[in-house]
DNA sequence: AGTCTCACG
DNA sequence: ACGTACGTGAGACTC
């Protein structure tokens, strides 16, 4: 099928610019434009395959938008010189890929793409728009889609008709009457005063367009927005006529001028040598459309790589001793289980590809073929993974071990780019210049998964084994150039091993115990359930925010605070101010509390104990936080309660697994502003810790200038939640909610803290300017945070960018260093021939369980390795309880 | 699938 | 004039 597609050059460029980290030559020319910009095309190429191509770019700077509109994209920033340097190298890439490009005197990219795309709609040719720029949506028709760049340049979120109904409630041809009401502040497109979004939907539901809302402007209800809108009824239209992209320029082609079948591959790999994209030229022979030396254009249907073939061998009876010479080292090891919680889950075989060649085992011969188990557990043989940790807690299942695991592909993904989500091996093997169809595809999800045939998965399987062995040399450079090794090799891939044994250990879980809290929970629930009912005049669906919002703000008519996008907010913020409005209200709040407790953490836990172990295995998520944290799932042991009684009652069901044994909880100490006050080195902060003080009552002392016994209660909170939001990279507005003060009060506080803590003050403003120097943030291990948003122009991201610059190396280095005392305490009790167990970590905790015999020995060792760890300007403190259940370890 | 709410550090 | 605390996962409801 034929398809055109439109690439909207100016966007793609700018998103590019701004999106990632800066890249020069040694020339001190910037590329990373011209970089995001062909990563784009290549992605284009590979996912779309275009019949006809064109890249629209703007012109010069006036066009007939500023005669009419003087104003027109007048607060604009001029662009960058560091950004127009690299448009005629775009062109380069361009021109090397033979792909067709247009900019026309008077016109913007928008004006040319409008033009083409209606050319191609008169023709009944389907058109995809690749831009970052949502003005573009208007143009969406049947057969006008358009892929909007979004977060970075690498996504794409694509947008039909029905998804613009879906996101706006408007038709595509609406949109610009939304910009005609509300104005653009990027375009300097001014709109009707006082008309934001919410208020142009409204009007456009009732109304239709602009003309029509100007036209009937005395049905207009409410005064003031009728006066606006009376006002500036011809500023609303010429808004409107500005955001009005052309479909009639006089372009000097035509629609079969722009097909495009394929490229050489020699003089685009020339270009790619000169600009220095050297990842990009391995994957090049494998777009679509590429044309090796001699090899005449074929059109570009024909153009396609298609995947090589992969030669299996699979193993299956006596015969396999010949199969042994492809147990050979370094090898990929994939581990393949069926469904994605790997505890318990059935194996399905396992593939291993390596310079000798593919094999695969499926799982009825695993056990029993010797030679392949002592393969699996020798770690002098070297083993590359993708997730080791899943196989390997697959195979401990199964009494099997897996050793020598030497590189994880997956970890080293999630190193190089933590907030990237897409680590999926499938997203990764194209930079390895192969394809390799997400399991998702292959095996279907949610009722549609099925099982493959024997050939299909000994395939899949081992093509999987093959990425993972091509994208290791890749990864590993990449590691090492990021600077990272140490990070890699000695901390995150050793924990990996530990966390597996975690996640298998498990946790003892005293399911009677919970049951009768869940009927107690019940019972109380049910009474409250009756007063509510009573109270409101009628039964509803209390757990129902909808009917909520319903019963208190319309029918008892108490103040709604706050608004939600869909309605009323009844968040509990909301409702605790409401508490003495109205007896039903504290009742809501407390069968919240109790309907939480049971729905999460009676029947939720309940259900994932293992029926034959009679614990809980968790799934630690080493490769998803942005900072380093781990995080936990199926079920999130992580967030178990501890804050009001009642909750923490829970913890009387966590018990250790062993009779006899005890549970030993060691938590660090104020980590976070620890690690603030060596990062900052602050005077009063490192004095503060040096002498062990109350850290919340010492910031009361300093911000409220007095002495310790006159700090009261209320001073002490409101330092401690200074403290926590300076942690946070505080703003006077979360600062006020949070302790619900004006505003003004907050900043207040915030001023007298800096005033006081003036390290920490040039610390932070230190750290923001280096995210925008380096494009991103760092922890104490080395760990990278790349922070696009902090050079973009609105102020939003911006804000949030310069926040996560600041939290970031906090939460991240204490993230880092638990890490490291987990290794090294592993280590300990090994070397110790120790028998106690870490069972569970939970960010600034570790959990273990241990035999009543090693108590006295594990009460020493486990803070002693843990507040050595690192060596910081300032001590790090540990606190270790030890209890019968996890409730008592406090 | 998206939203709201709420549990934790 | 704007809208925001940082990082997570899960259950219930709604469309």
């Amino acid at each position: 099928m034929e398809k055109l597609v439109l690439i909207d050059g100016n966007s793609i460029a700018n998103r590019a610019f701004y999106a990632l980290p800066p890249l020069t030559l040694a020339s001190g020319q910037h590329t990373h434009a011209v970089y995001g910009f062909t990563t784009m095309l290549l992605k284009v190429l590979e996912e779309e395959r275009p019949t006809h191509l064109l890249v629209a770019f703007d012109a010069g700077k006036v066009t007939f938008r500023h005669a009419r509109f003087e104003a027109y994209k007048g607060k604009r920033h001029k662009t960058p010189n560091e950004l127009s340097e690299q448009f005629p190298l775009i062109k380069d890439v361009l021109d090397a890929f033979g792909i067709r490009y247009h900019e026309q005197e008077g016109f913007e990219a928008d004006d040319i793409i409008g033009t083409v795309s209606a050319w191609a709609e008169a023709r009944g040719l389907a058109t995809r728009i690749v831009t970052g720029d949502k003005d573009l949506l208007q143009l969406v028709s049947p057969y006008v889609t358009v892929a909007l760049t979004r977060k970075g340049i690498s996504e794409t979120e694509r947008y039909d008709e029905a998804a613009i109904r879906q996101k706006y409630g408007l038709t595509p041809a609406q949109l610009v009457d939304l910009k005609g009401l509300m104005g653009d502040a990027s375009d300097n497109i001014p709109g009707v005063p006082g008309v934001g979004e919410k208020t142009a939907l409204k009007l456009l539901a009732q109304f239709g367009s602009v003309e029509e809302v100007v036209r009937r402007v005395d049905e207009i209800s409410g005064p003031k927005l009728r006066e606006a809108i009376a006002a500036h009824r011809e500023q609303a239209l010429v808004s409107k006529e500005l955001a009005v992209i052309r479909r009639d320029v006089p372009l000097p082609f035509e629609l079969e001028d722009l097909r495009y079948d394929g490229f050489a591959l020699e003089p685009v790999r020339e270009v790619f040598r000169r600009l220095e994209f050297k990842s990009l030229l391995d994957r090049l022979p494998h777009v679509p459309g590429a044309r090796a030396p001699g090899e005449t254009s074929t059109g570009a249907e024909e153009g396609d790589a298609a995947p090589t073939p992969l030669d299996v061998a699979v193993a299956g009876t006596a015969e396999d001793a010949a199969l042994e010479r492809l147990l050979a080292a370094p090898a990929a090891v994939v581990v393949e289980l069926d469904g994605d919680n790997y505890h318990e889950a059935a194996l399905l075989g396992i593939g291993v590809y390596s310079d000798a060649g593919a094999l695969f085992v499926p799982a009825a011969r695993v056990e029993e073929w010797e030679a392949l188990r002592a393969f699996l557990a020798d770690p002098t043989r070297e083993k590359w993974v993708y997730d080791g940790k899943r196989g390997e807690v697959a195979l401990r299942w199964r009494g099997l071990s897996l050793e020598g695991i030497a590189f994880d592909v997956l970890i080293a993904s999630y190193l190089l780019n933590p907030t990237e989500s897409r680590h999926a091996l499938s997203d990764l093997a194209p930079r390895a210049g192969l394809s390799l169809a997400p399991d998702e595809e292959v095996y279907g999800k949610g009722a549609k998964r099925r099982a493959l045939a024997a050939g299909e998965l000994a395939a899949h399987v081992c093509r999987k084994a093959q990425a993972i062995y091509r994208l290791k040399p890749l990864l590993e450079r990449e590691v090492e150039e990021a600077e990272m090794n140490g990070l890699f090799y000695d901390l995150e891939l050793p924990l990996s091993r530990i966390l597996a044994a975690m996640e298998h250990a498990g946790f003892r879980v005293d399911t009677a115990r919970l049951k009768e809290m869940g009927e107690e929970f019940e019972r109380r629930l049910e009474e409250l359930t009756a007063e509510i009912y009573r109270l409101a005049g009628t039964p509803f669906n209390i757990n129902s925010p909808k009917q909520l919002g319903e019963i208190l703000f319309d029918k008892l008519g108490l103040p709604p605070l706050k608004k939600t996008k869909t309605g009323y907010s009844t968040s509990a913020d909301v409702l605790e101010k409401l508490q003495d409005a109205h007896e039903i209200v504290p009742k809501i709040l407390y069968y919240r509390t109790l309907g939480k407790l049971k729905s999460t953490y009676v029947d939720g836990l309940l259900k994932e104990v293992n029926p034959r172990t009679g614990k809980i295995h968790t799934i630690f998520n080493q490769a998803l936080t942005a900072t380093g944290r781990l995080s936990s799932a199926e079920p999130n042991l992580q967030n178990i309660p501890i804050r009001l009684e009642e909750g923490r009652r829970i913890r009387q069901a966590f018990v250790p697994s062993e009779p006899g044994w005890k549970l030993l909880a060691a938590d660090y100490s104020q980590i976070e502003l620890r690690v603030l006050a060596h990062l900052s080195q602050d005077e009063a902060l490192v004095d503060a810790f040096h002498r062990d003080m109350d850290i919340h009552t010492r910031t009361a002392m300093d911000v409220f200038g007095v002495p310790e016994d006159a700090v009261t209660p209320l001073m002490r909170r409101q330092a401690k939640a200074v403290n926590f939001g300076i942690i946070y990279g505080i703003s006077d507005y979360g600062l006020s909610q949070n302790l619900g003060i004006p505003r003004k009060e907050a900043a207040a506080f915030i001023e007298r803290y800096f005033d006081v803590f003036r390290g920490v003050k040039r610390y932070m403003e230190d750290v923001v300017e280096e995210a925008r120097r380096k494009g991103y943030v760092t922890t104490l291990l080395g760990r990278r945070r790349f922070l696009p948003d902090i050079h973009s122009p609105n102020y939003n991201l911006r804000s949030f960018a310069e926040r996560t610059a600041r939290n970031t190396p906090i939460q991240g280095t204490a993230a880092d260093i638990i890490k490291l005392a987990m290794v090294n305490l592993a280590r300990r009790l090994k070397e110790e021939g120790l028998r106690s167990r870490l069972i569970l970590q939970v960010h600034d905790e570790l959990v273990f369980e241990v035999p009543e015999d090693e108590l006295a020995v594990m009460r020493e060792l486990v803070p002693a390795v843990m507040e050595r760890a690192v060596r910081l300007s300032v001590p790090l403190k540990v606190d270790v309880h030890v209890g019968d259940t996890w409730y008592d370890a406090k």
